[in-house]
DNA sequence: TATACGATCACCT
DNA sequence: GGTGATCGTATAC
């Protein structure tokens, strides 16, 4: 089942944690790779200091200003790209990063081991999933080239939350505990 | 036009 | 623990 628009315009805290267990789906021509959401960040508005909103609306931000359920996708390092959700109101910036995902389904057939895949990190999932800023700004709930599944069921037990990754920079921002990952 | 640096990763010690 | 790769973006001049 596609998640919709609705699901992504309520509080981006609420979607960062809800996303967790759900699928992260990329059809490329007949091929699909689904993944499941372990890890994820939340970028809240210009007062946060660690989005990149925070230093006001500009053509890279763009995306993040836009509708809820769109994907904001930038490149990062000069090799890496980022894939993130856009949340909230219409004209209010705010994303979810995705950082990692585990994809369950053996990617070739015949290969004994059942080990699933673990995409740690925003770079490597987006390596493997073959997403760049072409994808920037795609409506992520129309279930075309990239879309997002409910998935399996989470409870507060099972989730942890700590300090986002790579924002030191932040001031009192980078204390926020707005990274949250599934602990089984 | 020029410069500084980053929501990362792999490889090094 | 630390560092280099590598280029788009923001900001300074």
């Amino acid at each position: 089942m596609i998640v919709k628009k609705p699901f992504y315009q309520k509080n981006t805290l609420a979607v960062a944690k809800n996303l967790l267990g759900c699928f992260l789906v990329r059809k490329i021509g007949k091929k699909t790779i689904r993944g499941m959401i372990t890890e994820t960040e939340a970028y809240v508005g210009e007062d946060d200091l660690a989005c990149h909103a925070s230093r006001g609306r500009t053509k890279r931000t763009e995306t993040m200003y836009g509708e809820a359920g769109r994907a904001y996708i930038y490149m990062i390092y000069g090799i890496y790209h980022c894939l993130n959700v856009v949340t909230e109101k219409k004209g209010f910036p705010a994303a979810v990063l995705i950082r990692s995902v585990k994809i369950f389904e053996r990617p070739m057939s015949g290969r004994k081991t059942s080990d699933a895949i673990e995409l740690d990190g925003p770079g490597k999932l987006c390596g493997f999933m073959k997403i760049d800023r072409e994808l920037n700004g795609l409506n992520i709930s129309l279930g075309k080239r990239l879309w997002i599944e409910k998935g399996i069921k989470t409870s507060a037990k099972n989730i942890r939350n700590s300090k986002r990754i790579g924002i030191d920079y932040a001031r009192h921002c980078r204390h926020y505990l707005w990274r949250f990952y599934i602990q089984f």
